[in-house]
DNA sequence: CCTCCACCGGAACGTGAGGAGT
DNA sequence: ACTCCTCACGTTCCGGTGGAGG
C-alpha cells in the first residue's frame, strides 16, 4: 500500500469550483429581490457622505431573509466609493452580536477602528479586558469626536446582545451623539428611568459636555465641542424586538423600521440561480434541481441561507458519491443529512437532566411502553438518576423539562385527560431512537446506563 | 350531574454564580 | 475585598381541570 489515503481526492473531479460561494461570508455583486430595501437604507444611510448623522434603523425579518447581507453590502459600496473619494469620513463597523454580546466588547470592537496598533502596543488603545466600562466609553466617545468621523455600526442580532446585556448597555450607545441637535429631547425623562450602571455614565458623558443629563438647567446648545455622530443599525430575526425594550431606547433606535419578507420560491431560484455559475461546474448542477431546491425551501422557511446550505450540502453529497453531476436524490439525501445534523446538535447539547428525562423516554418505548405518561418518565427518570448518581429533581420541575424538550421537537408532549386515569401529558419522542440513544450514551455521565432497561409497564390487561 | 384521578401550571421563594461598582 | 444586583435553575405550595365512571 503505497499510495497515500488522501490521494484519491486530490485526485477526484469535485462538481465544485469555489465552494466559498456558497458560504455565509459570500457577498454576490448585485443583491437580487432586495433592490428596495437597498435603495431605501442608502437614501437614509447617504446624509452620512456630507458629514450628518443618519437615522438609526432597525431591520427586522425572519432568517435568511437578506437583512445580513443587505446591511454589508451597503457597507461595501459605502466604503467602495469613499475608498475613491478618499475622503474617509465614515467609519461602517459591522458586530455581530451572537459572538460579541458584552456591553465591554462591543465598546471594545468599535474602539479598534479607531486607535492604530502602534497605540495598541503603547497601551494608549483600550486592551480587551482590564479597563473599567466608564474609562473605555469615555476613551472610545472623545477619539470619536475627535475623528470628526459619522461612524455607522451595524449591530447584527442584536436581540443577542440586549438578552445578554441588557437594554441599559444598548441606550449608552444610543445615547453616544447626544447633542446632536435632532432628538435631544427625551433625555431628561431617560434619565430618571436610568438605572444604576447607566445612570452613572451617561450622567458622566452628559456632564462633560456639558450637556446635562441631571434634570437641572438644560442648556439648550453646547457648540465648542464637535460631537460624537453615531448611527445604529440594529437588525433582528425577532418581529417583536423593540417591543419588549425601555422606552427611551426604543425611541431612538427605531427612527426607521425595515421589514424584511420570507423569500419566494421563484426569487430564492433567482438567488441560487445567480451563484450557481460561480460555484459549480459547468453542467454539474442541473437547473431542475435548482428549482427543487427553491421550491424544497420556500415551502418550509423561505429561508435564503438555507436554501444555499442545501445546494452546498447536495454538492458535497454528489461529490463523495463521485458523481459528476448533482441530482435531485443527492438533494434529498442533504436534506435529510440537515435535519439530522440539526436534531444530533439539539440532543448532544442538551443539559443532564434534560438528556436523562429523554433516555427515559426513548428507554421505555424501546420496550414497547408505549402512552406515556408524566409519572411513568419521571419514575424512570428518578432510577436513571439514582444509577448514576445524580440529583433527583421534582416532578413539577421534570414537567417544565419535558415541556421544553416538546419545544424543541424532540418530544412530542401533550396534555390529555384519562377521566378517572388523570390528566397529564402524553409524551412520545419526536426524534429517530436508535441515533438519539446512541448520542446520549455518548455523554461520559450516562455511559453506565448503556445496559439499563426500562421496566414494562403493567398497563391495560 | 357529580366525583375524583393524576397531574397541570402559576406564584412565590431560595440559592449560588457571576458581573459591576466602590 | 466587599457589596449590590441580576439571572438561571429549582423547590414548595396550591388552586385548577378534562372527562370516564358512578
Amino acid at each position: 500500500m503505497s499510495e497515500n489515503i488522501f490521494e484519491q481526492y486530490l485526485s477526484d473531479k469535485s462538481v465544485f469550483i469555489d465552494r466559498e460561494i456558497l458560504s455565509a461570508a459570500y457577498l454576490p455583486n448585485k443583491l437580487l429581490h432586495r433592490v428596495e430595501h437597498v435603495q431605501h437604507i442608502a437614501s437614509i444611510i447617504a446624509p452620512a457622505l456630507k458629514g450628518h448623522r443618519p437615522s438609526n434603523l432597525l431591520f427586522l425579518g425572519q432568517t435568511g431573509t437578506g437583512k445580513t447581507v443587505a446591511a454589508r453590502y451597503v457597507g461595501q459600496q459605502l466604503t467602495d466609493l469613499l475608498g475613491k473619494s478618499s475622503s474617509g469620513k465614515v467609519e461602517f463597523i459591522y458586530v455581530n452580536c451572537q459572538t460579541i454580546d458584552t456591553h465591554y466588547g462591543i465598546l471594545y470592537e468599535l474602539s479598534r477602528h479607531f486607535f492604530t496598533q502602534e497605540e495598541a502596543a503603547q497601551g494608549v488603545a483600550p486592551p480587551p479586558t482590564g479597563w473599567s466600562l466608564d474609562r473605555l466609553y469615555q476613551t472610545l466617545l472623545e477619539r470619536m469626536r475627535a475623528s470628526g468621523k459619522v461612524v455607522i455600526v451595524v449591530l447584527d442580532e442584536i436581540d443577542k446582545f440586549v438578552a445578554k446585556s441588557g437594554d441599559d448597555a444598548l441606550y449608552t450607545l444610543v445615547k453616544m451623539n447626544e447633542g446632536d441637535g435632532a432628538g435631544s429631547g427625551p433625555i431628561h425623562a431617560a434619565a430618571n428611568l436610568g438605572q444604576t450602571s447607566v445612570g452613572t455614565i451617561a450622567s458622566g458623558s452628559g456632564a462633560q459636555e456639558s450637556k446635562v443629563a441631571a434634570e437641572s438647567a438644560p442648556v439648550e446648545k453646547a457648540k465648542a465641542q464637535p460631537t460624537a455622530r453615531i448611527s445604529i443599525i440594529g437588525i433582528s430575526n425577532d418581529l417583536k424586538f423593540g417591543e419588549m425594550l425601555d422606552p427611551r431606547v426604543k425611541s431612538r433606535l427605531s427612527d426607521e423600521k425595515l421589514v424584511f419578507s420570507q423569500y419566494e420560491a421563484h426569487e430564492l431560484y433567482d438567488i441560487l440561480a445567480q451563484r450557481s455559475p460561480l460555484a459549480f461546474q459547468p453542467g454539474a448542477m442541473p437547473d431542475s434541481v435548482l428549482r427543487l431546491c427553491a421550491a424544497m425551501e420556500a415551502h418550509e422557511r423561505g429561508d435564503a441561507r438555507r436554501a444555499i446550505d442545501l445546494l452546498r450540502v447536495a454538492g458535497e453529497v454528489a461529490d463523495r458519491e463521485r458523481e459528476k453531476q448533482v441530482s435531485e436524490g443527492h438533494l434529498q439525501k442533504a436534506r435529510k443529512r440537515i435535519e439530522l445534523d440539526c436534531v444530533a446538535e439539539a440532543v448532544r447539547t442538551l443539559p443532564t437532566q434534560s438528556k436523562l428525562v429523554l433516555l427515559g423516554v426513548i428507554l421505555n418505548e424501546e420496550v414497547g411502553n408505549e402512552r406515556l405518561t408524566t409519572g411513568e418518565v419521571y419514575n424512570t427518570y428518578r432510577e436513571l438518576c439514582r444509577k448514576i448518581g445524580m440529583m433527583v429533581l421534582t416532578q413539577r420541575r421534570i414537567g417544565d423539562l419535558i415541556s421544553e424538550l416538546d419545544m424543541l421537537g424532540i418530544l412530542n408532549a401533550r396534555v390529555r385527560s384519562y377521566g378517572r386515569g388523570g390528566r397529564t401529558k402524553d409524551i412520545s419522542s419526536g426524534v429517530p431512537m436508535g441515533e438519539s440513544k446512541r448520542l446520549l450514551l455518548a455523554d461520559e455521565l450516562l455511559q453506565p446506563l448503556k445496559d439499563f432497561k426500562a421496566r414494562r409497564q403493567s398497563t391495560l390487561d
